[in-house]
This record gives structure tokens, sequence and C-alpha cells, in this order.
DNA sequence: TAGTTTCATAACCATATGGTTATTTCTTTA
DNA sequence: TAAAGAAATAACCATATGGTTATGAAACTA
């Protein structure tokens, strides 16, 4: 049995980080420039520690760098991983292109036990 | 600001899904027939309730539908909320298209800090 | 040098997650 | 009808996650 993407630690990181919205946010709000905290704690109603972790799972996963210019540590995208992502899920763009579902294969089954069903007689 | 994706439950849960490696397996599985529970606990190293558990959560956030054959109830793919994923990360192309990277901004900003600093002479 | 700003870290809390074993429910079959 | 099979559910456990407040450490600024 083949297990494309089992088993790959980036993936788990990049999907676990996509996966909360405020870290959603941040990386849209990351693909309109480069923020620091403040930037980037201010539209949310939450606390600067809060943005600081999501913002250690960002760069956990690579979807993020930081810099430092001064004090301020402002961080700037590195989308790369999510292309990585995008390349896994591409595995499954005939399930969606309109010409293949996965239920036909299970109607196939069901129609199968029929026969078996019959062939009982 | 604008927050694309932000407070979207159902990109939560395609990507809270996909942030497991077991639930990656059992996609992929998938999409090569549909299966059930015990079809897909063999090649884990896993008990049946744990696959159970996680075919509720692809079908909560719509990667799986089940059917019921007899007592069996087979899994089968409905990658369409994939596609809703892929289509949130598509904003980000242009960040892995090799023409952009969201360091130039963070370069520039340091530039222009570092221009601020000549200004106060 | 003293104060302010930016950010990180620590300690804590509530809830979610991923696993287990034991049990129950439903369905098929002998 | 009794036994067996497939899957769900319950109860439990350890760890991870997402948040908080309080504090600490650098780096600017007056």
């Amino acid at each position: 049995m083949k297990l494309p993407g089992y088993e790959n630690p980036e993936l788990n990181a990049v999907f676990a980080a996509l996966a909360d919205p405020t870290r959603r946010a941040i990386l849209a709000r990351l693909s309109e420039g480069e923020a620091n905290v403040r930037d980037l704690a201010e539209p949310f109603e939450m606390s600067q520690p809060a943005v600081s972790k999501h913002l250690k799972v960002l760069e956990a996963s690579g979807l993020i760098e930081r810099g430092q210019v001064g004090q301020s540590r402002p961080a700037y995208l590195k989308a790369a991983p999510m292309k990585e992502a995008m390349d896994w899920m591409e595995q499954f763009s005939r399930f969606w292109s309109g010409s293949f579902d996965q239920l036909d294969a299970l109607l196939e089954t069901m129609k199968s036990s029929e026969e078996d069903d019959l062939k009982d007689d």
C-alpha cells in the first residue's frame, strides 16, 4: 500500500498551522506586507503573547520567517511549504474536476453485492 | 483589514483533518477505492475505534461520506472541500512562483529604516 | 541613566486530540 | 434462535493547543 504524504512532519505542521483562523488571517495580512507583533495583535482581540505563540507555530511550519529590525522582529511570508501542501492535495484533483467521484466506486460495490445475493439463488 | 478565510469553520475542519498523517493516508487509500473500517484499520498499527474516530473527523470535515452495505459502512471520498482549501491557498501562489517573495518587502523596510537613521544626521 | 517599547518566556488553565480497552448495537449467518 | 462480525460508543488517559496574566530581556529614547 502506497501512503503518499504519510509520515511527513512538514505537511503535519503546515496543515496544522493553517487549521487556525487567526493564523490564516495573519498569513493573509502578511501577504500584503511584512508586519511586527504589535501590528498583527492590533486587529485581533488577543494579547501580544498569544500572537507571539501563533507566530512561533507559523515559523515552525516554515510558512513565515522573522527578521530583526532594531527591537522589532517583523514577520514575512515564506509560502513555499504551502505549495508542498497543495502538491499533496493535487493527487485528489480528479475528485473535484467533475469527471469522477468516489461515490461511483461505492455504488459499483453495492451493485456487485446485490449480484452476489442473486447468485445465491 | 481584509481577512480572507478568517472565521471559516469549514476551512478549520478541512485543514485540521489534513494535519494528521493517519487521516492523510486514509484519504490516499480512499482515492484508490472505497473501503470499510476494517480495511482501513489493517495497514495501521491501530485499533478499530481509533480508525472510526479518524473517519468521524474526516466526515465532519466533509472530505468523506459513509455508505451502508449490510453491516459494513464503506467510506468514500468527497474531495470538494479540499478544493475550497486549495482555493484559499491560491491567494499566496505568487509567493512561490519565483517572481516575488515577502522577503523583498522586509529588506525594503530595513533599507528605509537605515535611511531614517541617516536623516537624523 | 532612567524610562519606554517590543517581544519572549514562564506559569497556569480549560478544552481538544489521539490513542487505548471494554461494551453495545445492529446485521448476517449457521 | 444463537453465534459471529462490523462498527459505534463510552470511559479513560496523556499530551497538545490556544488562551490568559505576570514577568524578563533587549533595544531604543529622552
